[in-house]
DNA sequence: TATTAATTTCTGTTTTAACTGAAACAACTG
DNA sequence: CAGTTGTTTCAGTTAAAACAGAAATTAATA
């Protein structure tokens, strides 16, 4: 054990909160442990040490090591450190503009990247030569639709949180505008 | 078995191709064989049966059923019959667009907007008062970033492919069109 | 440097989802 | 309506991921 006193008690909302998060997270690809953990954090909005996280979600320490360690990788949590404690404390943005640009950001250099990467060796791969034209057609297509996407997708990450909300705000009425860019 | 010559043979790049698309399912959060059978109907761009796909793909035949099905329910794919043949026939739009805007659709539906009315409930339960202002300020915050986002989503879905081509060719260039909305 | 605290790594178990093959069902054909 | 073709459902199996608990490692303290 601990010579620190741990489990923080969460009100019922807090785990519906955290409880949906994690179900969130299973159907997007992210292990629910992880997301759960991340939805504590967000919530509590202070750092915590990983035995603490451990009692309050009620699962295996090293359960909570792993995903600590994976939300670094995703770098979506901090380390940070108490005056007169020695555990690592850990904590993540309490700004959802911030989390969202992470986690965009990392998924497309993971995920959507290399699948770029892939279609463009099949379309330069002399199999597909032989191929009928039409095929080759499709891959091409659906290359240069995730490559308007990626570029799409550097760029608003570059924008200001603020300058991206009015993008946002702005929604379909982005078309009148349309018109005037040039 | 069936009356039909059945198997498709695919090229090596036509497989690189299904498979990577499998796996980037996985990665997302949608079956593997569902995204291959997908994959396979854009690869092939003409409908095909489901024994067709059966031989092709090397699973099960009940797999490809559920599949065909899974899709179905996702409106990905398309039932039609070809001139003096029995057996049901699978197709899938050949424009990345419709794709893409089908599958950010049902998403949306089934997954962001659950998530919309949790975090309302949250914001309404009685449990939330106690907790401390800020717990309740962060939550107000996810759900705000998620209602502006669902707003815009659905806005863009209603654009013209070749608008919201436009809309993302404009990239960060917006930006300097902002100041001229109002 | 011995002791304790804190964290990670590792191995085995559990859980979940995917998948198969067979059986049931439905639709069509002669 | 008997036989055939095509599709779906279902029960059981397999495979993959998540998870737990113990052991090992690292780091801090005294």
């Amino acid at each position: 054990m601990n010579m620190y006193n741990s489990a923080m008690i969460l009100n019922p909302v807090a785990q519906r909160f955290i409880l949906h998060w994690g179900e969130m997270g299973s159907k997007w690809g992210v292990n629910r442990t992880v997301a759960q953990v991340h939805a504590l954090l967000y919530f509590v909005g202070k750092p915590m040490p990983a035995d603490e996280i451990t009692e309050t979600l009620g699962v295996a320490r090293s359960n909570v090591s792993n995903s600590l360690k994976e939300l670094q990788n995703w770098n979506l949590i901090q380390v940070v450190h108490i005056m007169g404690d020695r555990r690592d404390h850990f904590t993540t943005s309490s700004d959802v503009w911030v989390l969202f640009k992470t986690v965009v950001h990392e998924r497309k250099e993971r995920e959507f990247d290399p699948t770029i990467s892939v279609l463009r060796d099949c379309l330069e791969s002399p199999d597909l030569d032989k191929e009928d034209a039409e095929a080759q057609q499709r891959i091409k297509e659906a290359l240069g639709f995730m490559e308007v996407l990626s570029t799409w997708g550097d760029q608003m990450l570059k924008l200001e949180p603020s300058t991206l909300m009015k993008v946002l705000k702005l929604g379909s009425k982005i078309k009148d505008l349309l018109s005037l860019a040039k």
